[in-house]
DNA sequence: AGCTGATCATTG
DNA sequence: CAATGATCAGCT
């Protein structure tokens, strides 16, 4: 048991799924507030300047590795990190990014060799209540889970990605917005609709494009909160 | 009320 | 710029 009066240093890599799971069950019930004022980290008025505050939060809490290295977060253990933003009913109130779409040199790309594919198979889902209204420090961390999708669901998402990842390739990338995929979506991740990176077009010609990201639609993650639930 | 497109901070 | 962490907020 630690100290929970006293401050507590960035926690080590966890050893094994296990105690990763026993950290997370360990924050569950706490507010932002209180865990960020254990680890002495100042924690924001609100989320508009610090979208990914709460992510950052719960990796430095349960010891992810830091930086923005193309890897899981728990290396390791080939584990993911994903906050989930959801309502006291259990909603999920926001889509979930998962990473960067590619727009080029997708030549041989498959559902099975993709970075999406690899970075979704084992998910340490952290839900957060975190209705607009409820100040940031009053938002509770709510129960952890680790997940690995269902045959069901990895075909959901293989379909989604071919349907997209086709228009990519012929060339449509713009013609691709958020009501494509049933459990997928491909839409902006970027610092601003300025943005450009490199794709291309139908006759194999680059263009610069508005960089996206796939995500997956709040139907998807909330099917997956109640299947968890429905199997404790 | 839900959703899609836009946006913010930080690090190699 | 690309990749990490995501949520904001106007429109339908």
């Amino acid at each position: 048991m630690v100290d929970k009066k006293s401050t507590l240093a960035k926690t080590p890599p966890p050893l094994d799924e296990a105690q990763l799971l026993q950290r997370a069950q360990d924050i569950a019930g706490l507010s932002l507030g209180e865990t960020a004022s254990n680890y002495a980290i100042k924690i924001p008025d609100n989320l508009n300047k610090e979208k990914g505050w709460v992510g950052l939060l719960l990796e430095h809490v349960l010891g992810a590795s830091a930086g923005s290295r193309p890897e899981p977060d728990f290396p390791h253990l080939g584990i993911e990190l994903k906050t989930l933003p959801i309502n006291r009913q259990g909603k999920p109130l926001e889509t979930t990014f998962v990473c960067v779409a590619p727009l080029k040199n997708l030549i041989g790309a498959t559902w099975q060799n993709s970075h999406i594919r690899n970075k979704i198979a084992r998910v340490l889902w952290v839900p957060i209540i975190a209705e607009r209204e409820i100040p940031l420090a009053e938002r509770l961390i709510g129960t952890p889970f680790i997940w690995s999708p269902s045959l069901t669901e990895e075909n959901a998402m293989a379909l989604d990605w071919q349907e997209l990842t086709d228009m990519i390739v012929l060339g449509q990338v713009e013609q691709i917005n958020g009501k494509h995929g049933q459990v997928l979506q491909l839409r902006p991740k970027a610092a601003n609709s300025q943005a450009k990176t490199q794709a291309i077009d139908k006759n194999g010609k680059p263009f610069l494009t508005l960089p996206r990201g796939f995500y997956l639609k709040t139907s998807f993650t909330h099917q997956i909160l109640k299947d968890h639930l429905r199997l404790d």
